[in-house]
DNA sequence: CATTTCACGC
DNA sequence: GACGTACGTGAAATGT
């Protein structure tokens, strides 16, 4: 079978249809149309021409090898709109899921990429088509290399052969340099020979056959004007002459073997035309029905429903699942359980369950070995009905997350149908979503949650196989597990509020929101909703004419760092960042807070999400209780409102100082950071020395909070736009910033540059203890997409690290505490801290113990450090 | 019901 | 040379 390969000149027909067609939107605002009609022409081709290879090629940016020919070239031409810019990366973006090749070379553009590989193409004697809209192309045209130009519009194409070009244009492929030389080119800024057009430039090439020949013969033109332009301009015609001439050896390294192309899948292409809401070219691709599809046959499956619990149905290895509906596991009733064991499978209503005592007895046999999903969620949710779930042996959840934490469903028919088995529906199917979620009939609910259990049975030790091949079974089975029970015990326990507090706190927030709500009014003059910034932006800009420092897409930005830079402008602006400061302690700390407290117990139950974050750490939902203010005095004050659940105890709360910045300074090994940890140093003041070269008297109040902020900076792996953001400063002065940082600390300029390296090579990084993150942008010739995935390669390995080492404390102190058999108990983490409540008695031991604990849980090359304190309430333990 | 803007913590 | 920039959760307004 024959070669056929298509080459695409990605630029000319991106700007065809950006013009071809009017301004679409998708339903998220972003511009469309250009990758619409890119869309429908890619479609046609695959469908008419059936490549074998094919190749998408770009211009690769401002100036190419031709400018220093000419350096007006292309001159005069208008900026690209930002309309269409915005859609170039979206193209390529569409290209990859199509499993098309896109190239792109500096300093070349599309042209020279697509003569080049179209030359490797006719000598190979491929069936090679050339896409374009511009008809410089068709110096390219041979035997074997067909060149189809864009007709009015994209949707046409005119596809030009030797013969067809003699025919229509009168000359040969070759002559198109010596055409565009003599006329010219007004697009390209080419300026050819004055008075000669497209008439007189054939007439004169089909007399002469070349340039050269032209000017050989130059006496020979009839015409005594043109014969004058000719030889005046002779320089310039040579010159366009060179600047027409495709580069057919430019230095490319993508070779035809490269381009293979053998097809899409229509899944991966119908994801992104939902994101870019081309729904009738899903139709297309074959996909539309595609939900019907899944949905038709599951086949059918075997079950009993038990009626009355009995040993037989446990045979050591079982799977066990328990529905619920809703997320919030610590209120939401159990629906049925599904459990499969080496032979069968079985659903078991929930009240049966709970009931039985040969159930509780089995549940609570560590010996009897249970795989579930959601270890934390399934423990709780048994710990309501007083059954104390034991022998836990595999998480399906915590394995898919530990496998690929930046998929973002991890429930048990998103993980199936990722892993190829597609006999279940997702629950929205079944149970259906928002508003009209319902417990079906019990056959209907039994038959999903017997599949549930029977995916979780089957896909187990595939799981675990690639945990294996991964070095990551030590992370699930020694850490995330045990972790994961420690926290159900820890969020089913919960942390005791004093209501009446925040209730006071409410009432006097309220009559101050009141007051200054009415003075922001008076100096207005005139009511409006001053929580809407759509209201409020022309209050402040227009009536008030303050000056605007920044928009966003709807209109004037009133967030906090512009009326930071407006307090001395006018005196609404103090008033209404305090009203904005209150206004969150109101809404979301006190309403909020009460909204979600236990009415009978007066505590609060948080989620910890153990499967969200990308980094590995974890996330509190339902409230946070990761946000809680302290930063401001005034916020601080909430926690006077969490305190100890019993009487005579007391808070106490544990913090790892500077563990990102310890973390760094043993992965990267830094003499320098080392010493300064070990010699337990101000960190920040260390660095202001080390940056500014100054002695330690001489740094600064200002070089201390700069070093801070670049601390801050490497350690949450923000950009030198974004430091340059918290400091106030130019993007020029952070980049310095950020160099003389490096030239202080070479080895972590030289972690950050292995790292990234070892990111490109693997695709992924890891912490201390194997989490990985994968980091496909890593690659992406899109530069936001590339230094994105750059600043988190460089940082998850650090805050990875540093929540393994908090998890894995967390682990040990549970551990301790019990062996002491003290009271004790830890209420909460926060990335970095621990906070516990205890009994006053056992204060002097948890003094030893804590510290102890969490600074030696793991064995670095610089000390880890642990603060703390205790009070009477969360507030006080500071 | 989803999106946008703002604000809190690490 | 411009790009548009830590991660989470949640409240409120607003547009559908």
């Amino acid at each position: 079978m024959s070669n056929k390969l298509v080459l695409i000149d990605g630029n000319s027909i991106i700007y065809r249809a950006f013009f071809a067609l009017p301004l679409l939107n998708n339903d998220k605002g972003v511009y469309t149309n250009a990758v619409y009609g890119f869309t429908t022409m890619l479609l046609r081709i695959l469908e008419e021409q059936k490549p074998t290879h094919m190749l998408v090629a770009f211009d690769a940016g401002k100036t190419t090898f031709r400018h220093s020919t000419y350096k007006e070239y292309k001159g005069g031409r208008q900026k690209t709109p930002p309309e269409l810019s915005e859609q170039f990366p979206l193209v390529k973006e569409l290209l990859d899921q199509f499993n098309i090749k896109h190239y792109q070379l500096d300093q070349y553009e599309a042209d020279d990429i697509i003569g080049t590989l179209s030359k490797h193409g006719n000598e190979k004697k491929w069936d090679v088509s050339v896409i374009s809209g511009d008809k410089d192309l068709l110096q390219l045209v041979s035997d074997s290399v067909t060149v189809n130009v864009t007709k009015k519009g994209i949707s046409d194409v005119e596809a030009y052969t030797p013969s067809y070009m003699l025919e229509k244009m009168e000359i040969k492929p070759e002559q198109i340099i010596d055409l565009k030389a003599l006329m010219g080119d007004s697009s390209d800024n080419i300026p050819g020979v004055p008075g000669v057009g497209e008439k007189t430039a054939t007439k004169l090439l089909k007399q002469f056959h070349t340039l050269e020949e032209v000017y050989n013969h130059v006496d020979d033109v009839t015409g005594k004007k043109l014969k004058e332009n000719l030889i005046n301009h002779k320089d310039d015609a040579f010159m366009s002459k060179e600047l027409a001439t495709i580069n057919r050896d430019s230095p490319i390294e993508v070779t035809l073997d490269d381009l293979t192309y053998t097809g899409f899948q229509p899944h991966d292409v119908s994801v992104i035309f939902k994101d870019l809401g081309f729904q009738s070219l899903l139709e297309r691709i074959g996909e539309e029905g595609s939900v019907e599809e899944s949905s038709e046959e599951l086949g059918e499956i075997e079950f009993k429903i038990i009626d009355t619990v009995t040993e037989d149905i446990f045979t050591g290895e079982d799977a066990l699942v328990i529905e619920m509906l809703s997320d919030s596991y610590h209120k939401s009733p159990i629906e049925g359980i599904g459990l499969v064991n080496e032979q069968e499978s079985y659903f078991i209503p929930t009240e049966v369950a709970i009931n039985s005592e040969v159930f509780k007895t089995w549940a609570e046999d560590f010996s009897k070995k249970k795989s579930v999903f959601d270890a934390k969620k399934t423990l709780v949710g048994f710990l309501k009905h007083n059954i104390h779930l034991k022998g836990i042996t595999f998480d399906m959840l915590l394995a898919s997350y530990l496998l690929n934490p930046s998929e973002n469903n991890h429930d048990i028919p998103a993980i199936g149908h990722r892993m190829g088995k597609k006999a279940i529906l997702f629950d929205e199917e079944v149970y259906g979503k928002g508003a009209k979620i319902k417990v079906p009939e019990q056959p209907i609910l039994a038959d999903h949650v017997v599949r549930k259990a029977t995916l979780l049975a089957d896909l187990k030790i595939e799981m675990e196989e690639q945990l294996n091949e991964n070095e990551q079974s030590a992370l699930l089975k020694e850490l995330e597990m045990p972790l994961a029970l420690i926290l159900g015990e820890v969020e089913h326990y919960g942390v005791q509020v004093d209501i009446n507090r925040l209730e006071a706190m409410g009432t006097e927030l309220r009559s101050r929101l009141d007051e200054i709500e009415k003075s922001i009014y008076e100096i207005a003059g005139e009511t409006f909703n001053l929580n809407s910034p759509k209201q409020l932006g022309p209050i402040l800009f227009e009536k008030l004419k303050l000056p605007v420092i920044k928009k966003t897409k709807t209109g004037y930005s009133t967030a906090a760092d512009v009326l930071e830079q407006l307090e001395n402008e006018h005196e609404i602006i103090p008033k209404i960042l305090l009203y904005r400061q209150l206004g969150k302690l109101q809404s979301t700390y006190i309403e909020g807070l009460l909204k979600v407290v236990d009415k009978k117990t007066s505590k609060i139950h948080t989620r910890f999400n153990q499967a969200l974050t990308q980094t590995g750490r974890l996330s509190s939902i339902d409230p946070n209780l990761q946000n809680i203010p302290i930063r401001l005095e005034e916020g601080r004050k909430i926690r006077q409102a969490f305190v100890p659940s019993k009487d005579d105890w007391i808070m106490f709360a544990a913090d790892y100082s500077q563990i990102e910045l310890r973390v760094l300074a043993h992965i990267a090994n830094d003499e320098k950071l080392i010493s300064a940890f070990k010699n337990d140093l101000d960190i920040h003041t260390q660095t202001a020395m080390d940056v500014f070269h100054v002695q330690k008297d001489e740094v600064t109040g200002n070089m201390r909070r700069q070093a801070k902020a670049v601390n801050f900076g490497i350690v949450y792996g923000i950009s030198d736009y974004g430091l340059s953001q918290n400091l106030g400063i130019t993007r020029k002065e952070a980049k310095q910033f950020i160099e003389r940082y490096f030239e202080s600390y070479p080895g972590v300029k030289q972690y950050m540059d292995d790292v990234v390296q070892e990111a490109k090579h693997k695709g992924y990084v890891t912490t201390l203890m194997n989490r990985r993150r994968y980091l496909p942008d890593i690659t992406s010739r899109n530069f936001n997409l590339r230094s994105f995935a750059e600043r988190t390669a460089m940082n998850t390995p650090i805050q990875g690290s540093a929540a393994d080492i908090i998890k894995k404390a967390m682990i040990d102190l549970h551990e301790k505490l019990l062996d002491e058999n003290l009271q004790s108990r830890i209420l909460l983490q926060v990335h970095d801290e621990l906070i516990l409540e205890a009994p006053k008695e056992e204060l002097e031991s948890l003094k030893e113990i804590v510290p102890a604990m969490m600074e030696n849980t793991v064995e670095l090359n610089v000390p880890l450090k642990v603060d703390f304190a205790f009070g009477s309430s969360w507030f006080d333990a500071k």
